[in-house]
DNA sequence: TTGTAAGCGTTATCAG
DNA sequence: CTGATAACGCTTACAA
């Protein structure tokens, strides 16, 4: 038996508007109806208005919608965007917010019109197919864009540029003028292989990206000491995947000459070069020296620890979820400090 | 400027319902008409029928809920829980279905109805306040429950009793006599501190629970060498995190006399307690054996490894997505089985 | 194969 | 402070 506003109305002999504002709007009305009616709901096991109905005439839903990488997946297994969702869920926990998690592959789209099923979208990075983005960015719902910019969307970033150049210069202090490679997260766009960059490959993505920036932050470094960086030395990697960090930095470290700083685009990289390192005798600091960035969890734990770059993942979710709900104490572009930490790997 | 069904209709001519129909029933139009509806709607820019107003005529919304933890936030800190949501997605991901995430705490449903957004429940756990339980599961509308039952309601288990009882065993066959400590997750419904259990605390919990179980697969194991396990001897910790483990795991290794064995009920209680053990000087596994359970990332790859007791949430996740669609291979309760693997720390 | 029309359960507007 | 009534944008019998 399915309840609706129509039945408490007529049980009692009000009309649905009264109930409804009774529910919705609760100034609207005097306390003693407004007791009596939300009385006379329980007792017939009424719930409320119904979710659905409320938000097609109102326009209002309660969600806020994050679109995520292709597969959802992926964010519960790579502690970056775990942490990025962590933090947002902090805020939507207090201010009672429905989260939604959208897949940003396009297909998921064909059938589906999900801009009416959310009151904002925060999109955590840019999406392959970009085509996804006019079917999200609509005029009048609030988005943000997490990690990349979109021209008239708002964005949340992290100065990869500064931190890549603080960790590079820290790393380069260290060998002096002696050789070195960077792992690169997915600088090339269309690339799915572990490999160098080749001279004829386009290093050029479609947006700004992460990885554009760190390089180019590693490469200021570099320029500083008047030494430039050789695609050669640039192992392009498709995912941050311990697995991809162990076979790139082993290529890397049985190349010649043998590299005596590992730069990484991410911390799970890093610790996937530490391990290939240690498989090939090397030691760590002496032998090799290894920065990251990220700052994950593991990384202070593990031994040797991880020098690497901290991305304030926590707060930068908290962020994104004040933005996109109009929370924020910032009203344009947001930009978070990325800051070096020193350990025992560098 | 919002584009609705009819002003494609008005462009072209034709009905609301035939529009209607070009893009929810093809096969009830010509293929040419279609063709035309859809190149008109892409010509003005339609993008396709608003969510809510479909999902409040037909019933159906394309989005499943989880019903989480209290607080949405722990679920991407705790990794068995991150597990499990992994599991799940990957499911969603091949069905292009949505994903809502809902906190169980009750004040969460006093505003919103949710059983309207949602075509079906997962309930993972069950919720400090049942109130909510009665919120959501709605007479119709596919429900299934994990890590605990409901009446009425299919439920997914993984096998705790065996297997904690395979680990109790393959413990104390590895101590003989020796004396031995139980680190209990919320074994005590109400209590947020860490701490012995008193003669006089109530063990019930209004679910038969997990830790219950796994509690019971402990004394199993125990009697079948003539042995009890005195309420002094077992812990009761709040929540499964690593400081947790190492406070409990410090006093029981100050108490004399010193265990021999620590059984614990998750392996971040493991590993917080192998922590206090080495900060108080002993060797793991000479002077302590430690066994976990759950079976995370981390127990394979920290040093000593973690013997622990492995539990399939990747494939509880995928059978809790299954179930919930009406893919599953089952049809009724399922109970996963649990594992006990040997590493090295007991 | 296509069109007509009656809702789905609310909320907003406006009048009383 | 309360009540009629008209949307909100779509789906689905049923009729043509």
């Amino acid at each position: 038996m399915k309840l609706t506003l129509k039945d408490i109305a007529h049980s009692l002999g009000v009309s649905t508007a009264t109930v409804s504002n009774a529910f919705s709007r609760p100034d609207q009305l005097s306390a003693d109806l407004r007791e009596r009616i939300l009385g006379e709901a329980k007792r017939l096991g009424y719930r409320g208005p119904n979710a659905t109905a409320r938000s097609l005439r109102s326009g209002k839903t309660g969600t806020i919608a994050l679109v995520l990488t292709e597969r959802l997946q992926y964010n519960f297994e790579d502690p970056v965007a775990t942490r990025f969702l962590h933090g947002v869920s902090e805020i939507f926990d207090q201010q009672n917010i429905n989260m939604l998690l959208l897949p940003s592959r396009a297909e998921f789209y064909r059938n589906n019109t999900v801009d009416s099923l959310a009151d904002g979208f925060v999109i955590y990075g840019p999406p392959r197919d970009s085509s996804v983005l006019e079917r999200i960015v609509v005029r009048g719902k609030p988005t943000i864009t997490v990690d990349f910019n979109l021209p008239e969307v708002r964005s949340l970033n992290i100065d990869n540029f500064h931190g890549a150049r603080d960790a590079a210069r820290h790393g380069l202090k260290a060998i002096e003028n002696g050789p070195l490679a960077v792992l690169a997260l997915r600088v090339l766009t269309e690339s799915e292989v572990v490999g160098r960059i080749q001279d004829d490959d386009v290093l050029a993505s479609p947006y700004e990206s992460v990885s554009r920036r760190r390089l180019d932050g590693y490469r200021a470094a570099l320029e500083e000491t008047k030494r430039s960086l050789d695609n050669e030395w640039v192992w392009n990697v498709p995912e941050s995947r311990y697995e991809y960090g162990y076979q790139a930095a082993r290529e890397a470290l049985m190349s010649n000459p043998r590299p005596k700083l590992l730069l990484c685009m991410s911390d799970r990289l890093a610790l996937g070069a530490i391990a290939a390192a240690q498989d090939l005798g090397l030691n760590i600091p002496q032998d090799l020296k290894v920065i990251g960035f990220d700052d994950i969890a593991t990384a202070a734990y593990q031994r040797p620890a991880l020098t690497t770059v901290h991305q304030p993942q926590n707060e930068k979710g908290r962020q994104a979820a004040k933005m996109v709900l109009g929370l924020s104490e910032y009203t344009k572009d947001v930009l978070l400090e990325a800051k070096l930490i020193v350990r025992d790997s560098c």
